[in-house]
DNA sequence: CCCTATTCATTGGCAACGCCAACATTGGCA
DNA sequence: TGCCAATGTTGGCGTTGCCAATGAATAGGG
């Protein structure tokens, strides 16, 4: 969003909605800002993240552990393969699936990516004591935990 | 995004820009299905809002206090013109302005989408009591505020 | 064992938001 | 007068989050 040149509209300023979009907006700004330094968007970490963590695994549980659309997946391990930080594996046991693994120039890069996200945090939370970043954590992380899991 | 299976990757749960972009999206489409009822989007509603506020403006002035790109202004504009929400008219003093005025129709609609935001609000905000509502909004508050304010 | 439903990877498409470049017209200022 | 800035407009791009359809392969039930 441009820098307005006037306040924010008095209704939005106390809208929770805007007020969330809003700062999901410059938070978003200077990860991406952070990440392409090194070429890569966010789905990029986010998949390296999920390997690290998971291991290797088949693409559509991938997308269920990270939260990203199986096409989506699709085309950002090309991404991730062609810069070798991924490999592609057919799985003997089940030829529907790929199994994916991070190499070690992925875990090197997934490392660069942590550094760089790390900062941004900083940057981002720049106006807040430790106490309110915590407080700002938890809030977030309740909203999170409610609407991610449908009551039905 | 889709339900995860399993918990999100445990390094993200306590990233703030994951939280706040992860929340904004929740956020996002709550408010995109509230006003999609009343075909509108979220642009719509900040025209219609800032319209109501600033009174008869121009679009770059549209633009700069709503936060909304100019050329984006336009088309958003152009929908609005088309439903008698909001009409454009040249400024006699300045030939290249477009002088826009909120209808009496705009008014009632805006009304009829504020009622429903604020339902989404609730909805967004189920979770948290009303202590901790004002604590998010405070800090949210804080950070947009640092964040729109370059010091440069 | 066979048929059906499901799962998987993949392609291609869409919407919303934020943003940028270019253009012609018009205004303001030096 | 001559040049720069502002305005509206068109057209385009990138990221994220989705959905539909397809062909291959597997799993499950009868």
């Amino acid at each position: 969003m441009e820098h307005p040149s006037a306040p924010t509209p008095g209704r939005l300023r106390t809208t929770p909605s805007w007020l969330l979009t809003q700062t999901a907006t410059h938070a978003a700004r200077l990860v991406t800002t952070a990440l392409g330094a090194h070429h890569a968007r966010g789905y990029h970490y986010r998949l390296l993240a999920t390997l690290a963590e998971t291991g290797p695994a088949s693409q559509a549980d991938l997308g269920r552990h990270s939260g990203i659309d199986r096409s989506d997946i699709v085309a950002t391990l090309n991404d991730l393969a062609d810069r070798h930080l991924v490999r592609r594996q057919p799985d003997p046991t089940d030829r529907r699936r790929n199994i994916v693994h991070i190499t070690p120039a992925g875990r090197r890069e997934l490392t660069t990516l942590q550094h760089a996200l790390d900062t941004a945090q900083d940057t981002l939370l720049a106006p807040l004591d430790p106490t309110d970043r915590r407080e700002l954590v938890r809030l977030l992380d309740l909203l999170l935990t409610h609407h991610n899991e449908p009551k039905g």
